[in-house]
DNA sequence: TGAACGATTTCCT
DNA sequence: GGAAATCGTTCAA
């Protein structure tokens, strides 16, 4: 299977196939790589929880484009959330990456999250994953597929893999596009919407 | 034009 | 367990 096709599907079909997979940022600080731990789909104009269940905006527009790039958004006013789009171009197929365990580059992950952040939680949570990387709004619609600044390749499969709802989703909040690495450290807490 | 809300994190009790 | 921080997007009037 080719790069392209890898990410040319539905979010939820494709989203426990980027468990493991190995997210790369370069900056002329250095380099930091993360495996990812854990993601969670959004399915387009169907899914009532996804940025693109209203139809297009600018928000949202890199949703619609190509599999393969990154869709960026600003969360809370203040946090920074990444997800690799999926699924043909027209559609509005992503999936958010949630959690990572840091791979290459850990001294400079932590410059970036704090002195007392231990290992395991560099990367833990869809803020902190990005915080980490150093990934902001100049990185929405960057293509991953071209070895730039940010890229993504196959990791190793992990050996098991969990599934469950997605977190803090007011909107289908029971719907279970949440996968996750049965048991790691670097996964990130559930917590339900109040709302939901 | 305004108000509510959010695919969150962190700190406090 | 609870609340604050903080602002772009969305929805109502």
């Amino acid at each position: 299977m080719s790069w392209a096709d890898w990410l040319n599907g539905r979010g939820p079909d494709v989203a426990p196939s980027l468990l493991g997979a190995v997210l790369t940022s370069r900056t002329d600080q250095g380099r930091v790589a993360v495996a990812l731990t854990e993601v969670e789909a959004y399915d387009g104009p169907d899914d009532p929880a996804s940025h693109a269940w209203r139809g297009p905006t600018p928000r949202n527009a890199v949703m619609f484009g190509p599999p393969g790039r990154l869709y960026v958004y600003f969360s809370y006013g203040m946090h920074w959330c990444a997800n690799v789009v999926t699924g043909p171009d027209g559609t509005a197929s992503a999936v958010l990456l949630r959690a990572g365990r840091v791979v290459h580059g850990h001294g400079l992950a932590r410059q970036r999250r704090g002195p007392r952040v231990g290992d395991p939680a560099l990367a833990r949570g869809p803020a902190c994953l990005t915080r980490a990387l150093a990934i902001g709004r100049e990185h929405d619609g960057i293509d991953l597929g071209s070895g730039g600044e940010l890229s993504i390749e196959p990791g190793a499969r992990p050996l098991g893999v969990s599934v469950g709802p997605r977190v803090g989703v007011s909107r289908a909040p029971d719907v279970a596009w949440r996968f996750w690495v049965t048991g790691d450290e670097t996964v990130s807490a559930y917590r339900r919407s109040p709302r939901a």
